[in-house]
DNA sequence: GTTGATGCAAAGCGTTTGCAGGCCC
DNA sequence: GGGCCTGCAAACGCTTTGCATCAAC
């Protein structure tokens, strides 16, 4: 977990300073540790706060932090990019469990991917330096539910993951009209 | 691999028909089976066949044969989605392995996949039904490359594949100015 | 005549960029 | 005053959509 200082430190190292609004944006990534924020949704909690705040300001601010490796940019196939404070003691084995039903996320570490890069490295001489593994399917709630028949559909659900196996991928499936899924409405957690 | 027979017979099932645009679209991602093409790229190549069709009809036809399962939606994270046709007899455990030095995809199906799955279903509950895997690093010919200190660029490389990792996913990094990868630039193949 | 497909152009969305102004060492 | 930072608005690229037209049953 990514202290505020040692974060300072390293903008100031590359010549960056901390603004307010850098600052605030940093702060809403940190109140929102584990989620998973769209630019967007940085915006929208920004103004809240300052409403005269520029959503440029935004991208940029989150183009460094990326760069400081403080955030780390995600997509789950709703054709935003998302952001999460990057842990730099573990960046590599955390990966996402996506359900189709009501779009939770879930995290999960997993040594067990060690034995699958082993195995793809041994057998294809590639050398792994980095990866995405997304599960697509049902959380154990949505499963219940559909055991019981009790429709469990959260409405602040992110639209990729209300989209069919084939079109999940990529955000263009219908990058118009889709749930707006509020700031934070990616809740469960499980490790 | 579906056959032309088949894909024709599941568009008439939805009462679609086969026009002469998206047998030339068909075509297209047959003759370049195992690559990932983008929208753009199928339109040039279908324009050098046919001058006069339109870039909306490459995206009608694309979406409906998503639809139907033939095609395969992928985003490597240049900022636009990829195609390749699906193989419906194991549409599962095909995955790419990312070079960031040359930007070659190569593609491993992977029968460990297996296992770290069932610990996760075991551990998490989350039923899994489908997944994104990709792994990025650097291919054997870039470790060789690195090794002599030969550059081994690819001109032909997705641009995506030259960023950093830590800004590599979705495909916001920069939209603009990227290199322009031909069709078919994804040159080595793997199994 | 209805239904579906097409090409064109325009719109839509997320993101980036140009620029004039502001702040601070 | 030079350099970094900001907000605004416009641009950008990929994708989708509205609409008039066309083709097939």
């Amino acid at each position: 977990m990514p202290l505020l200082k040692e974060i300072y430190e390293r903008m100031l190292e590359r010549g960056h300073k901390l603004t307010p609004q850098r600052w605030a944006i940093l702060n809403i990534f940190l109140q929102n540790r584990g989620q998973h924020l769209s630019a967007d949704e940085v915006y929208t909690q920004l103004k809240a706060l300052y409403p005269n705040h520029g959503i440029a300001t935004v991208y940029r601010t989150i183009d460094m932090l990326v760069d400081l490796g403080v955030l780390k940019k995600l997509e789950f196939g709703d054709g935003r990019s998302r952001f999460e404070i990057c842990d730099p003691g573990e960046p590599e084995h955390h990966h996402h469990l996506i359900c189709q039903q009501c779009g939770t996320v879930i995290e999960f570490q997993e040594d067990l991917v060690h034995s699958l890069e082993a195995a793809i490295q041994r057998k294809t001489g590639f050398l792994i330096q980095d990866r995405t593994i997304k599960f697509y399917g049902l959380c154990s709630q949505c499963q219940q539910a559909q055991k019981t028949g009790t429709p469990d559909r959260n409405p602040t659900e992110v639209s990729a993951t209300a989209r069919s196996p084939q079109e999940r991928e990529a955000g263009a499936g219908s990058r118009q009209g889709r749930a707006e899924g509020a700031a934070g409405g990616e809740g469960k957690k499980q490790g």
